[in-house]
DNA sequence: TTTGTATATACCTTGACACGTATATGCTCT
DNA sequence: AGAGCATATACGTGTCAAGGTATATACAAA
């Protein structure tokens, strides 16, 4: 469980940080409103905390969660490697995501290629 | 293997993906650039071909793969409801909490403490 | 104190998946 | 035809993580 991304490859942790968007939460309010058993909920939280996604404080017995902001960066910077390829795929449709993104350099030398695809047939194999 | 996310949860995926996005490569090459068994590098396209995130071209007896969006737009539109939360400061972040500050239908109204952080109590190894 | 509530953790089981090895398929060239 | 290369797949194995149940810890109120 070292990297971020298998963090949020799990469904009930993308869930929990989805509901801490609005607000902090306590646990037993997760458990009611993503209807999970606590021990799930506290496990899960407990590794979205020592990920960093998460911090909490303590208010009585309770625990109250939040999310703090670091791993998303980092799954948004390797995100961004990618970001300026399919912006340049862009139909119509995708304008509005490409407005919060930065414009990408022109593309520089995009087909390196190695093959020599002298026999390049075209296939329909798709 | 549904989710976009499990898919890039496994690092030699994700190093095929970030090896793509300079150009287009066939298995071989990326064999070598990655320095892994052609069947792990095989068995993972395949993995990425299913969930959409590269297409390959047959040349010959080569095939070429290259990257497709539609996956990393999913990606982004998930990360979008964290964006303006992580985007801003720490400070901002602060603001944002207090602002919501939403209290629950607590059943038997609690103390209403705000102590401190809590987070990580050291644990007896057994 | 005792009881109740809120959350965390320990233990166990199960299933998924990544890997390695071997082999199959498909293509090219001689 | 054959050999040789490029890629895909089948099979067996080990590891790791998620779920369930039970219990531990911490706090609060009686």
């Amino acid at each position: 469980m070292e990297s971020v991304f298998e963090i949020i490859a799990e469904p009930n942790r993308r869930a929990i940080l989805s509901l801490l968007v609005s607000s902090q939460q306590s646990v037993g309010e997760m458990e009611r409103q993503l209807r999970m058993p606590q021990p799930t909920v506290s496990k899960h939280l407990r590794v979205l905390r020592e990920a960093g996604f998460v911090e909490s404080t303590v208010d009585a017995q309770r625990r109250l969660y939040r999310l703090k902001p670091g791993p998303f960066r980092e799954v948004d910077a390797w995100l961004a490697q990618f970001r300026r390829f399919w912006s340049a795929h862009v139909d119509a449709l995708e304008r509005h995501l490409d407005r919060m993104n930065h414009q990408p350099q022109g593309s520089s030398t995009p087909t390196k290629r190695k093959t020599k695809e002298g026999t390049t047939r075209p296939k329909p194999r798709t």
